[in-house]
RNA sequence: GCUCGGGUGGCGGAACUGGCAGACGCAGAGGACUUAAGAUCCUCCGCCGCAAGGCGUGUGGGUUCAACUCCCACCCCGAGCACCA
């Protein structure tokens, strides 16, 4: 038996492939052709793009981008015109640290690595359409993602401002709220200090409440919706007004937010954030002054993340001399400082009711403040009486958008002492990323291309005085925001101005049918990148609202221990070596076999010989096979092609391979096949194990390519079986169990299932209460007993 | 604490709308072939039991002729959020 050399049969279909790419893998354009009338749709097929690390593809990588193959492969076959494009998300702090350590520029060290990538995927034969490739880092990329920002500065939405922030000060540079978890650096797991710096900063807030009711229009995971709509943290409430009364003169307002109007009359105290600046204006009124400061300066000196690690065993100090009038029932109140009410949020006061608030119930207990039981009220009619204004607030902050590092697009703003800060004009676009000797972080607010005089002194191109360019850089999620958008651009021109020239081709393929990736960008790319779309689509470049129409997380793949793949626990899993020992499609099949896409699964070293040896079986069967008609194999074949497509639908792809599995398994055990047999299970295997599915196909003697043929239909009747195993159970009990054919009726059931053996004696005709028949499946004697 | 997932053989997992639990694969056992090993092929493979049979889908209860599937209570694991007023 001749041997399945996958080495051989996988180089030559790729090149054979590489030779037909163009015409195999790319999408009509839609100004050509592209009618929807016969069933024929466009389809965007989207990875998320890789970030190209030194270390290489990963299995993660493997297991979305096969899937996402699959389905694109599929509907190519089925006629429709997909799109299915793949590119570089280039800019970041690795090439940078790389860069420093070893002294290459990052744009080689990114030139390299996506070499290799780009190696490693055309090894594992994904049809992407290169024709379309870009990379966030080329000039006449970011010269388009230069241009939204400017977009977004020009309407008032990315604005200067000294704010607090997270600092990293391993990465030496300032992140956004969403890069912070737990108090760590999501990238380094470094801790994060609090600072307050000028920092550039999107107003993601002013689209907090579409982001939020858009994400009903989604077909997401929940899990992933519900991360979005945590992080969001909507809330309805109302500003309440209460009067600040010290010695019993009135002393100006203080203002809260409440989600609990209807719980005023239990309140006993107020609580204002250390940081809220009515504490300066009533100094002279607070008399225990003194602790107060020393409390503010306790309160400021602590990250957040400090502050809400403390938070269980609550702090606060009176403000001696302060109060408050209950404005519903005018009852004096005392006011209290205490750092679990959060200065950013709401109007950084709060009136605390412990008899309703867990959080004020604690507070109150521990500094014997009283908790009154008091009548809940009807929220509008307070609402109303006491002149309140209705607010939704939410958790959700502003993204602040600057970088203190060199590897990222600059920020193409002019800073003129006269003028302020001025947009670069259009036609200046790109700003380019200048050569630097030094790639270090300052550590300071300013980014290493500071350095550089020669590019940071410019004329203002407003009054054509001395001023310098911005220095800093945009995060890494700015490239990823819109890079659908790139691929699309492709197809009109080479990322040309002006943004008009793009609209048809944006109009035809929004949004993204099917987004393939990993989970942990849940609140990240996935939130920032809906922001900028919402905005494209307000300035009128995009005509949906969503880029993102149906969404499906790969799940996590853990190392043979069932950890998370880490080079420290050197439990990672090589994708090229599997590639190496069994091959592309092995691979491939056993990613897609091992468990539901979206699971978390374990890699089993030995799981993969499965589907190497069931790609073998495939290679050397049928060769001893006598070819003819027969029935068994035409049913067999019907069921298999409804069973792969329906999954495939699905993303079922592991219960897909194990019904081509069974198919084979099946097949083996019959005396004749017909050539339409083969021929089938050629395509049904095509999306799954592309090399081997071609080479089959041409030893079968077809000339054509596996991508151009259509796939196979079914007849539903000859889907089913003819006949079936009856169950025959008494008192449900399975006793017994007879083949029937499809369709028999109680009667004619009941009176086989009589015949069937032993059944004498587990029944007695005479003692048959009632009989149970459910249709194709199974007969349910009752009998006394 | 809250929210969302999930708990099925030694392992990964399968099971339509409530209808044979354990498909498919891995591992394991026995056999064939081989000087041998490997590869390959055949058979077995949830637990108890010689068998007949009984028991089995996290635990306890319920509904039903019939429950992995539906209802109630609880336990455990994973993910996310977490002083957001």
């Amino acid at each position: 038996m001749p041997k399945y050399d996958f080495k051989k049969i996988e180089k030559k279909w790729q090149k054979i492939w590489a030779k037909n790419k163009y015409k195999l893998w790319a999408a009509s354009a839609p100004l050509r052709g592209a009618s929807a009338s016969q069933g024929r749709r466009k389809f965007y097929v989207l990875d998320m793009f890789p970030y190209p690390s030194g270390d290489g593809l990963h299995v993660g990588h493997v297991e979305g981008y096969t899937a996402s193959d699959i389905m694109a492969r599929f509907l190519r076959m089925n006629g429709h015109n997909v799109l299915h494009p793949m590119g570089w998300d280039a800019f970041g702090l690795p090439a940078e640290n790389y860069a420093i350590k070893k002294k290459i520029h990052p744009s080689i060290v990114v030139k390299n690595n996506i070499k290799r990538f780009k190696n490693q995927l055309n090894s594992l034969g994904f049809s992407y359409d290169w024709q379309r490739e870009i990379n966030t880092t080329d000039p006449e990329y970011y010269k388009w993602t230069q241009w939204i920002f400017l977009q977004l500065f020009k309407k008032g939405l990315a604005y200067e401002a000294e704010v607090p922030v997270n600092w990293c000060s391993s990465c030496k540079t300032v992140l956004s709220n969403e890069e912070v978890a737990d108090g760590v650096c999501e990238r380094c797991g470094g801790k994060t200090e609090r600072k307050n710096l000028k920092q550039w900063i999107l107003k993601i807030t002013a689209y907090a409440d579409r982001l939020l009711s858009d994400l009903e229009s989604l077909d997401w995971p929940e899990r992933v919706k519900e991360m979005q709509r945590n992080w969001i943290g909507r809330s309805e409430g109302a500003l309440i007004k209460f009067s600040f009364s010290c010695d019993r003169i009135y002393y100006g307002d203080l203002e809260v937010f409440t989600t609990r109007p209807d719980t005023i009359a239990g309140v006993t105290y107020m609580v204002i954030a250390p940081e809220h600046p009515v504490i300066e204006k009533l100094k002279s009124k607070i008399r225990n002054w003194e602790k107060v400061a020393a409390y503010i300066k306790s309160a400021k000196s602590k990250s957040e993340k400090e502050r809400q690690q403390e938070g269980k065993e609550k702090t606060g100090v009176p403000l001696d001399g302060v109060y408050v009038i209950n404005p519903w029932n005018k009852k004096e109140v005392p006011v209290w400082i205490a750092d679990y009410v959060l200065a950013h949020y709401g109007t950084g006061a709060v009136m605390a009711v412990p008899q309703h608030d867990e959080r004020d119930r604690e507070f109150a207990k521990k500094f014997d403040l009283p908790i009154i039981d008091e009548p809940l009220l009807p929220k509008e009619e307070v609402i109303e009486k006491l002149g309140a204004k209705k607010t939704i607030n939410y958790k959700l902050r502003d993204w602040i958008f600057s970088r203190q590092r060199y590897w990222g697009e600059p920020i193409p703003v002019i800073k003129c002492e006269k003028c302020g800060n001025i947009a670069v004009p259009e036609e200046d676009l790109p700003v380019k990323l200048p050569q630097v000797k030094k790639y270090e972080p300052t550590g300071g607010v300013e980014s290493p291309l500071a350095g550089i005089k020669k590019w940071v002194n410019v004329k203002c191109p407003k009054c054509g005085g001395a001023a310098k360019r911005e220095t800093n850089t945009m995060p890494q999620w700015a490239g990823s925001c819109w890079y659908y958008l790139a691929y699309l651009m492709r197809e009109v021109s080479n990322f040309q101005f002006p943004i008009s020239q793009y609209q048809n081709v944006f109009k035809h393929w929004l949004p993204v049918d099917i987004y393939v990736g990993g989970v942990e960008h849940a609140v990240l790319h996935l939130l920032y990148a809906r922001f900028w779309h919402k905005f494209l689509y307000d300035i009128g470049v995009v005509s949906t609202k969503e880029p993102f129409a149906k969404l499906v997380n790969q799940g996590l793949i853990l190392g043979p221990d069932g950890q998370k793949m880490s080079k420290s626990r050197s439990n990672v899993v090589n994708p090229d070596d599997m590639v190496e020992k069994f091959g592309a499609d092995s691979l491939r099949l056993y990613e897609m076999f091992m468990g539901p896409l979206e699971d978390v699964k374990p890699w089993d070293p030995r799981g993969i010989i499965g589907p190497h040896r069931f790609l073998a079986r495939i290679y050397n069967f049928g060769r001893d096979k006598k070819t003819g008609e027969n029935e068994a194999a035409v049913r067999l074949v019907h069921k298999t092609v409804k069973k792969v497509t329906e999954d495939i639908k699905n993303f079922h792809f592991n219960t897909a391979v194990s019904a081509l599995m069974i198919a084979l398994n099946d097949a083996e055990k019959l005396e004749t096949l017909s050539k339409d047999f083969y021929k089938t299970y050629c395509k049904l295997l095509f999306p799954f194990a592309p090399h081997l599915a071609q080479e089959l196909w041409s030893l079968l003697g077809h000339k054509t390519l596996l991508d151009e043929e259509k796939w196979p239909e079914w007849d539903e009747r000859l889907a089913e079986e003819e006949s079936f195993e009856l169950i025959i159970q008494v008192n449900s009990k399975t006793r017994g169990k007879l083949t029937a054919h499809r369709g028999i009726d109680e009667t004619n059931a009941k009176a086989l299932a009589m015949t069937a053996p032993g059944m004498n004696k587990w029944l007695d005709p005479s003692k048959i209460k009632r009989i149970i028949f459910v249709k194709d499946r199974l007969i349910n004697f009752i009998v006394e007993s």
